[in-house]
DNA sequence: GACCTAAATGAAAAAGTTTTTCACCTACCA
DNA sequence: TGGTAGGTGAAAAACTTTTTCATTTAGGTC
C-alpha cells in the first residue's frame, strides 16, 4: 500500500515538523500522482494549488520527506554521470559508501525475475540497473 | 577484461573517428582509474596530462565513448533526482522507456546474490538499486 | 610533403539544477 | 494570545550540462 497523505502528515508532525500549506500541496502532488516526478515537475504541480511556491521550499520539503523515507527517490536513466573504462561483459557494481571503492561483478542472474516481471506486467524488458551500496573491508575495521 | 586503452582507439577508428591528443589524455585517465569519476574530476586528471583542454571535450568525448559501449556509465547514489510517494514496502521499479509508465515490484530476492557478493568480496552490504527498462504493453503495440 | 575537408576543439554564453544566505513570516505550544 | 523554533521566498551563488561559432587539426589523397 501505497503511504497516505494522512498518514505522511502524521509522520511530519510525530517527527517535529511543521505541516505549512506549502508542504500540503507538494504531497498532496506527490501522493496523487503516479509517475515519477523531478523538483520542477513538482513544482509546476504544486503551483496549480498553490501559486507562488518557490522551488527552494519543494528542494528542501523533498529532502525531509526522503529522509524520513515517506517518498523514494529514484535514478533516473539520464542525470547522474559518473564514469568508468568499461569491462567487456555485463557487469554490475558494488560501491563503497565510505570510500567510494568499486568492485565490478558478472554474474547478476536476473534472469528469472525478469522474466516473471515481464509475464506478469507484460512489458519487453531491455535492460536493469543493479547496484549494491555497503562498506568495505577496510573501511568497516577503520570505524571498529 | 577491461577494455585497453589500445584497444578502445582500434574501435573509435574503425567507428571513424578521429584519434585527438585530447582523447587520448582523456583514454589514459580513464583506462588507469580504478574508481568511478565525474566528468569534472576527469578533467582534472586530464590536465595534468594536457593542461588546457576544455571541459566541453571531455563532455563530449564521453558521450561518444558512452554511446559506443566503451566506457560505463553508472548512476551514483546522489545526483538523478526523482520522486513518487513510497510503497511503505521495499520494492523496486520497472520503467517503460517510452512513455514513463512506473510499475512496482516488492520480490526483489536479491538476498542470495548480496550474501554471495558479501561472502567474495568482504563488503558489508547495506542497500541495493534495482530497477528494469523496458516498453510497457501499450508502446509494444503501438510500434507495430 | 602539401592540400583538402569533415570532424574536433575551446571560449563564451546560455540553460538548467541545486545550495546558500538572510530577512521576514507562521504553525504550534504553553 | 504571545513567543519562538522552524519554515518560506527572493536573490545570489555554485554547479553541471548544452549550445553556438570561429578556429584548428587528423587523416586521407595526390
Ligand atoms: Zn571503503
Ligand atoms: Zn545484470
Ligand atoms: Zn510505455
Ligand atoms: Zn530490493
Amino acid at each position: 500500500m501505497r503511504l497516505t497523505e494522512k498518514k505522511i502528515v502524521e509522520v511530519l508532525r510525530q517527527s517535529g515538523y511543521k505541516i505549512t500549506p506549502q508542504r500540503r500541496a507538494i504531497l498532496e502532488v506527490i501522493t496523487h500522482s503516479q509517475e515519477h516526478l523531478t523538483p520542477s515537475a513538482i513544482l509546476e504541480k504544486v503551483n496549480y494549488i498553490h501559486p507562488g511556491i518557490g522551488l527552494v521550499t519543494v528542494y528542501r520539503t523533498l529532502e525531509v520527506l526522503s529522509n524520513l523515507g515517506l517518498i523514494c527517490r529514484m535514478h533516473t536513466a539520464e542525470g547522474c554521470h559518473s564514469y568508468k573504462g568499461a569491462l567487456q561483459e555485463h557487469h554490475h557494481h558494488l560501491t563503497c559508501t565510505e570510500c567510494g571503492r568499486v568492485v565490478e561483478f558478472t554474474n547478476c542472474d536476473l534472469g528469472e525475475l525478469e522474466e516473471r516481471l515481464s509475464a506478469q506486467t507484460g512489458f519487453n524488458i531491455e535492460s536493469h540497473l543493479l547496484e549494491f551500496l555497503g562498506r568495505c573491508r577496510d573501511c568497516q575495521k577503520a570505524v571498529a
